[in-house]
DNA sequence: TATTTTAGTTAACAGTGTTAGCAAAAATAA
DNA sequence: TTATTTTTGCTAACACTGTTAACTAAAATA
């Protein structure tokens, strides 16, 4: 009997929906101004069918920023793969780190709590760690073909991504917008610290 | 007649009332926890007095963000003034930096941001301004006694203040708490950028 | 057809920031 | 000292927020 499955693909379709929905007030309105109620009114269902899919609104919130750090995984991924040395590695990443940043403010500002009351459970997620991991391994390899075999491989992944998290919300604080002469600095940066590290 | 001056300290001392209810309460319960009927209950008064001291929330909160960059302020200019040498103030601006944000935890978080809504006036305090000018007189002051003193000192102030900031703002995600560990992290960057910013 | 399960509803609770309208107290003027 | 005006502070409400208990109507099962 296909009635399970009828039932469990229109639950789907609710469940999506609560998502597009919020995601397309966020990005017309800002983390700050989403509600459940404005979702409820926008899939056209009452408030309590919103808890039937997620256990509260942070259980939403959290949905997302699973999706953001998926999203910038894949994306550092996809640039590791286009190059072979280490040292390229880590500037094309930090490079498609801040334009990951400002092509997904939204996605950024609710995975580091910039601004916003983000989860609590952040550092659990475990797309989170994936991210992180191709960061370390790339640190680590960066470290093997250095003139400094035996530097710290995590302090050094910690100073890298600190950077760059850095000059992304110092910038978005200041201005929201990312300025095209401020990629520099990012370059400048990401270019010193490679250079301490492989040097 | 002294009336008018007793009624203006009376005001005032409700003001610093208001103030310092608030933070007891952010001490104890956090930023996103304070509300105006907390702070109305705490100085004994009911809700709209508060609102004759301060034209809404943001308001308060902006209050303590002046508080917390004219204490950050104050600090690096203690550090500064302790050294001659620009590189080792910056160093040593660094490290007080980091402490400054960990010894307050609750001002840091509130002058950036971090996981609460903050003041989108922050750019506009002059007690900002007043911080970030001490950074850059001593990058001025590094970069003219370095081997390279045509270096964009505005570039280098803004790497400066990023990797601070974001070195503070992981660890804060991370686990909230300084890992004496972790200071070796500030120190390892700071050295890295002092020594590409001289050599 | 009767019964049970499920889906979705209304209405409420407890909290938030903010403000209009009113009463009492205090300061000033007569 | 009394009358008037100003100031001070209050109650009560509005419009929101997240969340949930209790109920109805529809759908699936026996």
């Amino acid at each position: 009997m296909g009635i399970a499955e009828r039932k469990l693909r229109h639950k789907e379709s609710i469940r999506i929906g609560i998502l597009e929905a919020a995601w397309q007030l966020v990005i017309t309105d800002g983390w700050q101004s989403l509600s459940i109620r404005k979702i409820a009114d926008a899939i056209e269902y009452s408030i309590p069918v919103i808890y039937n899919h997620f256990e509260n609104k942070e259980a939403i919130l959290l949905e997302f920023t699973k999706e953001g750090f998926e999203k910038l995984a894949e994306t550092l991924r996809e640039v590791k793969t286009a190059h072979t040395d280490p040292a390229q590695q880590l500037a094309a990443m930090g490079d498609a780190y801040w334009d990951f940043a400002f092509d997904n403010k939204e996605y950024y500002q609710l995975m580091f709590g910039l601004g916003i009351p983000a989860c609590d459970t952040v550092k659990k997620v475990p797309e989170l760690q994936e991210m992180t991991a191709l960061m370390i391994s790339t640190i680590k390899e960066a470290i093997a073909g250095s003139k400094n075999p035996e530097a710290d491989y995590f302090l050094k992944f910690h100073t890298y991504w600190s950077i760059l998290h850095g000059l992304v919300s110092i910038q978005m604080i200041e201005s929201g917008k990312p300025d095209v002469t401020k990629k520099m600095i990012v370059q400048d940066a990401m270019a010193g610290f490679t250079k301490a590290l492989v040097d």
